[in-house]
DNA sequence: GTGGGCTGTCACAAAATTGTCACGAAAGAT
DNA sequence: ATCTTTCGTGACAATTTTGTGACAGCCCAC
């Protein structure tokens, strides 16, 4: 499965430690860019939008606290969260960068199970779920909140490809989409996986809904797909 | 409505400690009442039955740990909330901390910001929702009161994570709930393990429930598990 | 200390999902 | 009508995700 893996951002001054830092977090399936000062943070921030920070404390030219007090006060970054990480020795400073705005606080040394175990938990906590409704059509309705497909009730059995592709188009009713733009919505940007992929779960999808809601999946002729209620 | 002052003990051999946490918490709109050794700790608890301890690691007599592994064995104080406040440098303590069963630790000093946040973040986690009604679904009946599970008036001999799990399934029925949600909620969110431990108990659970109500833990597939009375 | 109950992890088995193909059917185009 | 594209389908093998049994560490009651 290709997760719609967050980006990370790692600001230390120390080379071998940002790697370090990078392969956990790639092998936990998250990206990872780098930044060695708070310019280039600052930088990577605006180029790369990560989805978190990790920040260390001790930083050439502005400190980790600063850059942190700083990013909280922009409008644009203030929503950022910010993993802060300290050498032992430093923990007085804990208050200080709690204070600053960090959303935790990591002390050095940690293992990589920590970190990636306190990144989840603040990205979990940070990032919003905005309130999910069911969705319904002519008796046929996703509920994200359950995680499931019912028509009249009746459950209806997909993979999580299809309840992807399923819950895409019951979002996005009403319109044409080529399979390209499918591939990004749905699958993920950074996939390669060929076109023809898409028809082989429409195909899956609209046998799994069955003649009462096939319909609602047409095709469209040298475009693609749209999911419509409107007859084509 | 009324507001329920939640009414906070507050364990530490030190005055000026004990008055400076008072005051940042009745800031906030609780209720203190104060301790300093294990002894009055025990009588207060008993006396003034508060929401929530926190504990410092180091007393005089009996030690903090020892005293909230005590507390924890108890049946009449198992449920109630601990949260460590250790020193500086003795973080290393941290785990047997979390194991004698607190819910959080702070390492002082600390910020009364941090200290509120995190009471508040303990307090929702362990605060259960429902009424202390047993609650029963299709023959399976967990009586939050005497703790205890039966199918159809017959046992069901579980563990105590087993017993939480079930506990927050039935009480947040038909909705999905990923690994690292259910880490969250029926661990806590300061432990660490691997999300496949959640598999192994999900598996015990079911097999505990037996054949008559296994069915009702379905697997999200990609996603997690879900307790439901609808069939999958 | 000793036995029993719980837990967290593994390694491996079982099951479900996925991306591709090859081929036939449909729909346009000439 | 015939040729060309484009789309629908069933089959597969590879890959992922879950289910399971076993195990070692731990704490506690005896």
């Amino acid at each position: 499965m290709t997760k719609a893996g967050k980006t990370v951002l790692i600001v230390d001054d120390e080379a071998p430690i940002r790697e370090m830092i990078a392969v956990a977090l790639e092998m936990a399936g998250y990206e990872c860019i780098e930044a060695a000062s708070t310019q280039e943070a600052h930088a990577q921030i605006i180029d790369k939008k990560p989805d978190l920070i990790l920040l260390d404390w001790m930083l050439p030219g502005t400190s980790g606290v600063e850059f942190a007090r700083r990013l909280k006060r922009e409008d644009r970054t203030s929503e950022l969260p910010i993993i802060m990480l300290t050498a032992k020795g430093e923990e007085d400073n804990k208050v200080q960068g709690l204070e600053a705005g960090a959303d935790d606080y990591i002390t050095k040394p940690f293992s990589p199970r920590e970190l990636v175990a306190r990144l989840k938990a603040v990205l979990r906590r940070t990032t919003p779920q905005g309130v999910e409704e069911p969705i319904e059509v002519q008796g046929l309705t996703l509920d994200p909140v359950c995680h499931r497909v019912t028509s009249h009730d009746k459950p209806i059995d997909i993979g999580p490809t299809e309840y992807r592709l399923l819950q895409f188009f019951m979002t996005h009713q009403e319109r044409a989409y080529s399979r390209a733009q499918l591939l990004d919505q749905v699958w993920g940007g950074n996939v390669y996986v060929e076109e023809r992929t898409v028809d082989v779960h429409i195909r899956r999808l609209r046998k799994a809904l069955g003649e009462a809601h096939e319909h609602l999946i047409q095709t469209v002729r040298g475009t693609g797909y749209r999911f419509s209620t409107k007859a084509s």
